[in-house]
DNA sequence: CGTCAGATTGATATTCATCAAGATCGGTGG
DNA sequence: CCACCGATCTTGATGAATATCAATCTGACG
């Protein structure tokens, strides 16, 4: 078993529970590893898709390029997310997958991720279920934007991104890294760098947080979350039968 | 076979082909009708989902509600859409679907589509397309409320709305109707009431849309698209093996 | 020491929300 | 038929939020 299937086992039986089988079907899977430079791109946008990545290592993001060469990403992945899941169904990207960070990933083939959707129901379930928290991850990140105070966006993300590090086993006592640029953060946000300068400000100011390089410290989730009206539901970080 | 599977059928050969023996698969699948007034809720949030339903008639939306009482929409959903799917995986709602307009709508038990995805491979992957695409739409609305002008915004949204429309037959000749009050569309946009109302005037000064009331006319698509710099690759409007 | 990317800050212009008033329109009861 | 009513749309005025522009600062690194 590769560490990436055994990160896919992790975070697949977060929330329903594997069989041998099943665990035996998702090692038998092809793979093919790659490594990605920071600010490359591990998937483009508009290119066709015949195997689907998962991040084994590293930060990444889905982007969606504006015509101006502005971008906005529409999502953060950490090691262990299928991320590229989407594209089995697809075929043909919308978005593209760039590297945050330095990363490693690994490719698996379209062929394999149809076979195994042919003999392993309930497996292709929970891969769609992946896909599934995806998309109930964009519906609250559309919230944030539209609605919240970029203070209160800001809040509703780090405690997102610290449940998400923390099931993978990369977040602890409230720190884990968080190794983007205040121009990503802007990205990620849809604000300017200056305001999301001012914002990161206002976040030292409540004092829940310590956020210096690339190093992030919770030092009270509770009215963290409070601030953020974070409610974790969505991220369906929950045990049963699917 | 019910108005509400024709449709679904409709919606889902648009992406892959159907074989005879999944239309009759589709057909049997356990249905209870039901119809909702405008405004009333479909589904709630964090409601705990038995089955997911279909839409038929009507305009709904997802609905993410904020603390203070204000929400933001997070998509909307035209006839045909098998807009609660996400629950068959999720099991507890993140967001509520809301009425924008009286409709009905037709329920079917997570046991029978669980049971199809038991013995339908190739369907439950364009089930499963389904629910990619609805993330794909949010991806763009994310991108739009980020770094789109509120006028591209607002002119991305229709392009989408009349091709999703006429998918399902409910547009043609650039016309369709839209029955949301400017502050539904401003509950999608992301905006304020009054901002909307003024960006919808900005929009009638372009000249390439009419809209009195609930009626829309695109009188100039083309120009439409390129302002909002539309690209319909997200629409996975394409037939092909999946 | 020089360089460069990133972070920070101040000044200014633009965008957007909020508040407050009308205007419009369809429906309803007398 | 007509006056009225509530919901929606529209508009202007104002202030707050945010983007943009232009420096300056900081730290890592050759």
């Amino acid at each position: 078993m590769t560490p990436a299937i055994e990160l896919l086992c992790r975070a697949l039986s977060r929330r329903d529970g594997l069989s041998p089988e099943e665990i035996e079907l998702l090692a038998s899977l092809t793979q093919k590893k790659a490594t990605f430079a920071k600010g490359t791109e591990l998937i483009s946008a508009h290119s066709r898709a015949y195997s689907s990545c998962l991040v084994t290592s590293g930060l990444t993001a889905r982007a969606v390029m504006l015509e101006d060469g502005r971008r906005q990403l529409t999502a953060l992945h950490v090691p262990g997310d299928f991320v590229d899941l989407h594209a089995l169904l697809l075929k043909v990207m919308d978005h593209s997958v760039v590297a945050m960070t330095n990363c490693s990933a690994v490719f698996i083939p379209h062929a394999d991720l149809t076979a195994l959707t042919e003999k392993a129901p309930h497996l292709t379930r929970l891969l769609w279920l992946s896909t599934t928290v995806d998309a109930a991850i964009q519906r609250e990140m559309i919230a944030s934007i539209g609605r919240r105070t970029p203070l209160k966006h800001l809040c509703h993300l780090i405690c997102e991104l610290y449940l998400r590090f923390e099931v993978v086993g990369l977040a602890e006592s409230g720190r884990f890294q968080l190794a983007l640029t205040q121009s990503d953060v802007a990205d990620v946000l849809g604000l300017s760098v200056v305001h999301t300068n001012r914002t990161i400000r206002a976040l030292r100011a409540t004092g829940f947080v310590s956020w210096r390089n690339f190093d992030i410290e919770i030092k009270d989730f509770e009215r963290l979350a409070d601030l953020a009206g974070f409610d974790p539901t969505y991220l369906s970080l929950v045990s049963e039968p699917r």
